[in-house]
DNA sequence: GTCGCGTGCTAACATGGGTGATCGCGCCCA
DNA sequence: TGGGCGCGATCACCCATGTTAGCACGCGAC
């Protein structure tokens, strides 16, 4: 159960009190749910009425469409919330599924008001784990749109390990990866042969390692470069701003 | 100058009082701004310090590859906002350009949060407004992966002509469409040659009746399902809920 | 053990959609 | 009045990616 991955997330944006870690490790603690490999955690169709924060493993939303077809959208990793305030929609519009076992912990609306009554501060941070998430599905958006198959993935690695840095799931050039080749597919617009042969030739090109559900980067500027990849929409690194500039914005719509 | 879309659009999710609508016209009269067609609202890398509500006329975001491909990610039609609280970030990831000429009121962040700390039901309004726009761009990315360019096609067009009703800007099965075949290309990621292929072949299945930027769909339900397009993602058609049904989300997160 | 099955991999073939180019029309402006 | 040019329409060609199918390995269930 890693509780701290929200905490370590947020670290990405702005700096936190003891107070305010605290409080986020509080959220992370609520009702724990535990889910299976390839399990539904939330279906279309569903009213939603938690915010779940994944503590452990990888999910993913994903749309089917009536003929079978199954779109990724994105994948959720350690430290990611599902749409704050989503309770606003009366029914969820996808699904999410877990793609490892997924520990997720399931906050109530107002447990999240309430937190952000007491530190404001933690407003702006929510948003920005808002807006970073658009942000990543627009970029998908450029992904499926414009690049090749080849670049394409190789983007999606990129993306993906840059994200466990960030919460410290990564070990030197190496990360765990347990997706399998259908995913890559249905995250990518691909079929899984086509994942397959991409896979070969990023292999072949000596840009990634692959196997094992282990991923290795050698060379991460060299993939970053073939893949067009740009590391600006995630948005991290953005200590800088203490968060304080105005206490209006907390309030602002929302 | 059209001050009302925005309350339009917003009164698709929920009913307003007077003074609620009194707000809302009193935001789209700020400092408004003329864009001509085909110019930068604003450019990737810019520090986000408005947020901009559209009046009158198209326009899109997009975000463009360093070889040139360029990629249109939304549209926005008039009563569309901008990235409530973009703020939080330190610049734009795309850029946002007028397609038409068009007309965008300039608001300050502080406006929006005086205007929600003065009527906390339009926070939850906001906030649909935002996950809505979420829904759509998860929408596309679903389109631009799995579907066939025909599906596609008809798909978007589906989706403008149903937001386009949702603030009164069609007449009957008919609605203006100012986007050339070159735009339709960008948003769908398709070629425009292919493009002009596949609006033929929707113009011969008697499907759409496209010309001198006017749009006709004359049978929306063969269209639709043609496209596979089901309009749940848009959440409109919410007025159910009168939105008080807890005190406590509109004070969550925002 | 061995059966089933999920997964990775490969090959041969089919096709949707991309490329590059040309033409004509309408509109703006010198 | 004529030239430019933005846009839609087509054509011929070709390639990236999809389709279908088959094999092999590993692992859990029995």
């Amino acid at each position: 159960m890693d509780k701290d991955a929200l905490i370590r997330r947020i670290r990405c944006f702005t700096s936190l009190s003891t107070e305010e870690e605290q409080v986020l490790r509080q959220l992370a603690g609520e009702r724990q749910r535990n889910i299976g490999p390839r399990e539904d955690i939330i279906r279309e169709g569903d009213p939603p009425h938690l915010v779940y924060l994944v503590l452990n493993g990888w999910a993913c939303r994903y749309k089917t469409l009536e003929d079978g077809r199954r779109q990724i959208l994105a994948f959720l990793l350690p430290g990611d919330l599902c749409d704050i305030n989503n309770n606003v929609l009366q029914e969820m519009d996808h699904s999410i599924g877990a793609i490892t076992p997924v520990t997720v912990a399931q906050i109530g609306h107002e447990r999240i008001a309430d937190a952000v009554a007491a530190f404001p501060r933690l407003s702006r941070a929510l948003w920005w784990h808002t807006l970073t998430s658009i942000a990543i599905q627009r970029e998908w958006t450029v992904n499926i749109g414009q690049r090749s198959a080849f670049e394409r993935i190789g983007h999606l690695l990129c993306e993906l390990f840059a994200r466990l840095e960030a919460v410290g799931l990564t070990r030197g050039t190496q990360c765990d990866f347990p997706l399998i080749q259908t995913e890559i597919a249905g995250a990518t617009g691909l079929t899984p042969v086509h994942v397959n042969r991409t896979l070969q030739e990023l292999r072949g090109e000596g840009l990634i390692v692959l196997g094992n559900r282990v991923l290795d980067i050698p060379d991460m500027p060299r993939l970053q470069a073939a893949s067009l990849f740009v590391a600006d929409y995630l948005h991290l690194n953005c200590e800088i701003r203490g968060g304080d500039d105005d206490a209006a914005s907390f309030r602002s719509v929302a």
